[in-house]
DNA sequence: AATTAGCACTCATCATCTGAGAGTGCTAAC
DNA sequence: GTTAGCACTCTCAGATGATGAGTGCTAATT
């Protein structure tokens, strides 16, 4: 609400009390902050200048007799200005890229990578972690195939350079013989082999799709599956892990309070929602508390950031803590993943 | 460790404390007893036997003017002679039934039609629920496919008809020509399509590593790929749900309580270790207290069943709670669903 | 004019105390 | 063998009061 610059002072001030609460999850009094960091002035002064912070919103008081808390504006303008974001040390960088490296690199185990992804970033940060997509677009088409099963029903293999990415069983009601699929599936392969799938959705499908008309059935229904796959396939993949990292925070130490979010957290929609409004902007971004819209994470922060495969946005990290979160390390740590990830992924779509 | 039996009028009040128990959560006394099952017996007639139950090991007392609840020994007689097995109402069959049935049954659902199965099974009981498996052996070898990524790299991917269940990438110093695959492909179709598992497992195999000698390189690792799948596909694969029920009862609302479960269930190890004791057991089963090992889980009881495809013991699934939990209902539900899913993949065998 | 010391006041927290209530075991009567 | 009666134990919830951290305000100090 109060847009203009807080005078230097004061913005000591606020840092310390929030840099404190981060740590104390105490609300910090004029007498504490005197002691423990002395900045040349006395209790009484600093009370003053936190009464004008609270008057101009930036604190605010649990109750009359204890120490201030920061307010979530005050929690914004710490996260703009004041906050001193913490260097990763070694060993934690260590830790995270010998976790998002150390795969064999299977194509299957895309998955298993994005896995490892969230639950270091989880390991590290200490609070719950979450991961969106990624989505499919910048992927290479490498094969289409279609196995027969038995009379009635066929196989569609959709893959791509970053593992196979559907498998969908097609019955038909007339048996197919395999010189038929064999046909399709050349059809298929020759034209889209080595295309991304954003080319694929904006251009190739819809001259397939007037080839299509002529064509059987089968060969229908084969390009409708691929098409729906491409669709379908950027809004599920969330991956989640250390949720119980967050009870160890005083603030939900109420039962109540920890099994909302945990409902919340268990619905893929509103995790989906959350991190998903996110992914217009690239790069790093911190949601404090009303500014995420679920209901239950109003005593929540997000910090997210966006991944990308070969300079395209794919999806999102984020890591979910109280307001009263360790922003300086988290934007920390959240950024470097972020990269690291970006940097893997790319590299594996280049190389296959 | 007492082992004798009962007389009817001990078994009586040990069954209407335990009921009680577990209906209520609170330690129950002489008076509620009679007061609530009329019982035509005093309070101090019941106060006398509750003291001969306590004696004998089968009621405690949490303190010494409290009511009375069961100890594990009580809880094993309760269940082994004294419970009745609460039957399923017709809406909970229904959305048993619906929620196990209602797929599109495509091949790479199979996967979905577990994770549904557990959410069910959570749903119902209102506790955490889980499940392991299912084994490959029953299913049957339908198509082995190796697909060319580039130069260096192939795709192998083993098709059962319960769906895709492998693809690794296997990566080659010498191109092969897809004459090679092809022909390698064929071989191998042809000597292992519409074999089960298990068959493949003790004989096939074995007759096709004399075979494989004298092929090529390539040849070598896509059987020894398949041999890999045969014997890991089996340990993975737990599912989990509802873990969240577990807050609605008092005994885990400290949170160092819950705490510790949760990081039980985190571990896959564990989990595995827990429900896989039961599955040399075909059929129903309970364990309370320590008689499970893991250390987290001595105030809890899992109720488990084993599921088959056609006619093998291929899982198991299996409900957690408290010792205080509703037996009755839980073994209904558990022993239903185990039938039904056991149905419904041994017809998804048979069909494909 | 800004800073600080001093003081009265507020409020949460914690330990202690109290009474009520639920339940027991024992004894004696039925 | 069963039950009524009673003294006793122990938990729980609420009340009380001391403690201490913290504030706002005023007046003195720099």
């Amino acid at each position: 609400m109060n847009g203009r610059e807080l005078d230097p002072r004061k913005e000591l001030i606020l840092k310390v009390v929030t840099d404190d609460y981060i740590e104390s999850a105490e609300p910090v009094g004029s007498r504490t902050i005197a002691r423990k960091y002395n900045l040349g002035l006395s209790p009484a002064t600093i009370r003053n200048e936190m009464a004008d912070l609270e008057e101009n919103g930036y604190l605010q008081q649990p109750h009359i007799s204890a120490g201030r808390i920061p307010s979530h504006q005050g929690y914004r303008y710490y996260v703009d200005s004041l906050m001193k974001q913490q260097a990763l040390n070694k060993k934690e960088l260590q830790v995270i890229q010998s976790c998002i490296n150390n795969l064999t690199m299977d194509l299957d185990e895309l998955d298993l990578l994005l896995q490892q992804t969230v639950k270091v970033l989880a390991q590290i940060t200490r609070y719950p972690s979450l991961m969106l997509g990624p989505k499919l677009q910048p992927s290479v088409f490498t094969h289409v195939q279609l196995i027969p099963l038995n009379e009635h029903n066929i196989l569609v293999l959709v893959v791509t350079n970053m593992g196979v990415i559907e498998n969908k069983l097609i019955t038909v009601d007339v048996p197919v013989s395999q010189m038929d699929l064999d046909r399709i599936s050349y059809v298929l392969n020759k034209k889209l082999r080595g295309k991304t799938f954003d080319k694929l959705k904006t251009s190739f499908i819809s001259e397939l799709r007037e080839e299509m008309e002529v064509h059987d059935s089968l060969f229908h229904k084969a390009i409708h599956l691929l098409l729906r796959t491409l669709e379908s396939r950027d809004k599920d993949r969330i991956y989640l892990d250390g949720i119980i990292n967050i009870l160890d925070h005083p603030e939900f130490k109420e039962l109540e309070k920890f099994k909302s979010l945990m409902e919340m957290m268990d619905e893929e929609e509103s995790i989906y929602r959350m991190l998903e409004k996110t992914s217009g902007h690239q790069g790093l971004q911190i949601s404090i508390g009303e500014e995420i819209e679920e209901e239950a994470f109003q005593q929540c922060s997000v910090v997210t950031a966006t991944y990308e495969i070969g300079g395209k946005v794919v999806g999102t990290i984020g890591v979910l803590g109280p307001t009263r979160m360790d922003y300086g390390h988290v934007v920390a740590v959240v950024d470097f993943v972020s990269h690291y990830l970006s940097k893997v992924l790319s590299d594996m779509n280049k190389y296959n």
